[in-house]
DNA sequence: GGCATTCATGAGTTTTACTCATAATTAAAA
DNA sequence: TTTTAATTATGAGTAAAACTCATGAATGCC
């Protein structure tokens, strides 16, 4: 059973826009020759004639005027695929699949996307939040390309964690609290407070990992909530405190009465940092992701 | 700069579909070898990984999701052109263009017309009355590749013309109409007639040609009138008497109060002929149209 | 009729694709 | 852990295909 080559489409087109096989052949590099030789094979192969000799011209019958129409509709297909190749290839085109480990990596990501789609227009960017396993998990399962994280896991092999921003987390009240104008606080100043923490184990919360919990000490209520922007509206209602990056509420203080408060004489000190697979790092808009991350000033 | 080739599409799309190189190979009828050899080549050709190498496992990279992607697209394309090519080589498929030099053949084409579209499911047929010359030019440039005229011009090389179709040219009168029942008439009973005919030269007119002019008698007046419906129309409000085939005339009684008169004693016999190439009687579907041709009866 | 142009063909050569044999790697079984 | 079975990778040799060169045949033009 015959098939139909590329090169079939190619030839068929080239007779047709030359008018010629002798100046076809030119366009495609070959000798008139070769050029008669594969006609011949193709005719011969599908066993019906694609053109007609009328004298010294070549005109395409039934059958190579329909062959014709998929060479045009066909190959600039394949032409734009090429294209397309080389820019996979020059890490030009891609999607770039960012997970995030920490709710408010959410806010610093958009900052980071904009100037990233912008100086990389054929490279898509998806974002997952909720991985089927953990972060690190969903690197090695090829789900996601970079893991936005607060807490890398450093010496893991293939792997590879690069700290990207600096922020505090703080108590986040609204500006008529009691403790709006604490330089910092203890945890037992807590232990009257209403806290409210995104919905994920307590051990992934630095405000009771790294305060609350080595003190023993509790908060006289935990609520839950989903978003930022609905943590912000409570807090700014006087409806509890809250505990996030210092630069998103400082952000906030335009639309939301806040203050930001210092948890402990020092403050906690986080480090968000990119990960990804080790044999990735050499993918242009990886690198260049990377970068941007350490450029945004917040 | 690298092309991509059909066999590219299949690879990528067996070893998807497959899930392995071996068995990708099997079902390409290649060894495992080739098929390890064609990949690598690929590879190297776009400079660019299309599998991430898992363990024994394949799995495709994003520029290898694009290409999935283009063959899923592209491959169905050219398999259904292939079939159709085997439908043109096998004379299943193509357009069957008819030109007419005869007004009235129209009225009888419509009559084979449909038998045949009904046999040639894949068949075209096209129709053309005017030509930029004449019949005989077009089937020479291959603008029609049927030419039903009832004057044939044998012995025209490469060309081939047969009888398909018998019948006797008459005038048509309206049912009271002075002759209308006579059994023949002669030339000089047209002489204060008023004659409608098709808008051609008088030449090509059988009841000139072959009757008034040898005579040298004209009718009254000489009135031209493009369509069938119309002449009809006119005859039949006493305008005028006609000259059309006398199957013609039968079949439009019940529409209209016709009466067919024998031109001369011995009536005008025409023959309708095809004219076709002599290169194209092999075609399957232009061989069963002239089959079909000489079945219809009227 | 010569002359230029175009396509076709056969023989020989180059290039490409393929196979065979085998190594290397990996996952699972013993 | 070692064995075993399965998978991909590689190198060398071979088969097939594509191409070139030289030339023939047909056509259209001056």
């Amino acid at each position: 059973m015959a098939r139909i080559e590329r090169m079939h489409l190619e030839i068929v087109r080239a007779i047709h826009t030359q008018g010629s096989v002798t100046s076809a052949a030119d366009s495609l590099h070959v000798t008139q020759s070769a050029l008669s030789h594969s006609i011949r094979k193709l005719e011969d192969n599908f066993n019906l004639k694609i053109w007609r000799r009328d004298g010294k011209q070549m005109h395409l019958t039934q059958g190579g005027e329909h062959l014709l129409s998929i060479a045009n509709r066909v190959l600039p297909q394949l032409e734009r695929a090429e294209a397309q190749l080389q820019q996979f290839a020059k890490g030009e085109r891609g999607t770039l699949r960012v997970g995030m480990e920490c709710h408010p990596c959410y806010q610093w990501l958009l900052k980071v996307a904009s100037p990233f789609l912008r100086s990389w227009p054929n490279v898509d960017l998806d974002v997952n939040q909720k991985f089927a396993f953990g972060g690190v998990e969903a690197l090695y399962n090829q789900d996601i390309d970079v893991l936005i994280t607060p807490d890398p896991l450093k010496k893991l092999k293939g792997l590879v964690f690069e700290p990207v921003f600096d922020y505090e987390q703080v108590l986040v009240v609204n500006d008529s609290h009691p403790l709006h104008n604490q330089d910092h606080i203890v945890p037992k100043q807590l232990a009257n407070e209403v806290l409210i923490t995104y919905p994920v184990p307590v051990e992934r919360l630095d405000v009771f990992s790294l305060f609350l919990t080595p003190s023993g000490i509790l908060p006289k209520q935990h609520k839950l909530m989903e978003t930022t922007e609905m943590m912000l509206q409570m807090v700014a209602c006087g409806r509890g405190v809250a505990a996030l990056p210092r630069w998103l509420v400082i952000e906030q203080q335009d639309h939301f009465p806040l203050v930001p408060v210092k948890l402990g004489k020092h403050g906690i000190k986080k480090k968000l940092h990119l990960g990804m697979r080790k044999r990735d790092i050499d993918i242009d808009y990886i690198a260049s992701f990377i970068e941007l991350s350490r450029l945004i000033q917040i």
